[in-house]
DNA sequence: ATGAACTTGCTATATAGCCAACAAATATGT
DNA sequence: ACATATTTGTTGGCTATATAGCAAGTTCAT
């Protein structure tokens, strides 16, 4: 009666150091997620992170050792986050065609409302307009995007839903900009509406990978 | 022989007052173009504008108000100089499918080399990064590319070049941000093998929009 | 009581923008 | 034509502000 006394089990009564740790370093990452979609790269400073998450200044130096170590967590984190993303839309399991166009589909979902995948392509904007070092992970993400792809693409054809004179590379590398690109048109313009664009860009891909 | 001394036309003997204000200005730009693109939007500090353009720092101040005037300025000066660039492409002579063609390869020309179009997708990114106010001034730029594009697709298909059943506006759209993602891309990732992705955009406007 | 998580005061640095001085061009008076 | 006054273009010192990162101190778990 006197040794257990979790009164809220959201406050913070007897957490392991472990878990302290963990969850203030979960709340720091998130905290700079809201403030760059809300407010951008630039206003992610020590203490306005240190702020929202309801720390001090001084912890995020402490957790990631410079701000170009919590950008790097924080580009390793949206990144996983990304793949789970695609396992949960069960695009693995479908035919090539089918599996491309879910792709496309669950990307354009992500336009409206997500914070995190908004909060990433601010980031990788602000590695663009400075040529920062992490580009290249960004590079590597996309590369790996474009592989993925490109998988389906050849499993479409190997299938049969997909005409084989095409290049899976290059129609791979084509999708990936037009997703891109199409994010890109969103974060420069909100009211950009988005239905049409997916339509014809589903229509586009099928015009011309449909056998 | 005494009164009349110009020993070298291109340095400094007897300048207009409006011609000395023309040529810092200019060359205050160039500068600024020059300092984007090779070495990031926040790079472009007034002091190293002004060293790289050959004036002091407190020139540009005085040119352009402060550091959003000179942006908005060069912003301006880009935007005239890519419409200038579509002109000299002829692209408005053209029929609508041809046309639509040569707008995107014009496009893909540029991505290699060109350090005005390059400065003006890296202040881009910063003003999606940071979400800056002049945001709204690439919104207006994309918005009339869009218009451009759609009406090159309407005149294809009152020519007959262009299928009638497809939506000129969200075609144009979806266009617009294939060449925008394509940019990126480059951006992103430098080594980026342009060809192959600008036939295969192409082999898919062609796919899509031909008759 | 020992060590880990966390805080706060401090320093160093970068940089926008102001302003008073300086230089060059042009207008005015002789 | 020359000299002087005025206007315009240019400079460099200065201040104010923002912020990264350190390091000594404090709180909390083991």
């Amino acid at each position: 009666m006197s040794d257990v006394q979790d009164l809220s089990p959201s406050e913070t009564p007897r957490l392991t150091q472990a878990e302290r740790r963990d969850r203030s370093e979960r709340e720091l990452m998130e905290a700079t997620i809201r403030i760059v979609s809300e407010q951008g790269v630039s206003a992610a400073t020590f203490e306005a992170i240190g702020r929202e998450a309801g720390y001090s200044r001084g912890l995020v130096t402490q957790r990631f050792g410079s701000k170009d170590g919590l950008i790097r967590a924080l580009i390793e984190h949206l990144h996983s986050w990304q793949g789970e993303a695609l396992d949960r839309g069960k695009v693995p399991d479908m035919d090539g065609l089918s599996a491309l166009c879910a792709f496309a589909a669950l990307h354009c979902q992500t336009l409206e409302g997500h914070e995190e995948t908004r909060a990433y392509f601010m980031l990788l904007s602000s590695a663009v307009a400075d040529q920062l070092d992490y580009v290249e992970a960004f590079a590597d993400s996309h590369e790996r995007e474009r592989i993925l792809i490109r998988q389906m693409i050849e499993r479409g054809q190997a299938s049969g839903h997909i005409r084989d004179s095409i290049d899976a590379d290059s129609q791979a590398m084509m999708t990936g900009c037009a997703l891109l690109g199409l994010r890109i048109q969103c974060l420069i313009d909100p009211t950009t509406e988005i239905d049409p664009v997916r339509e014809a860009l589903l229509a586009s891909l099928r015009a011309r990978l449909a056998p």
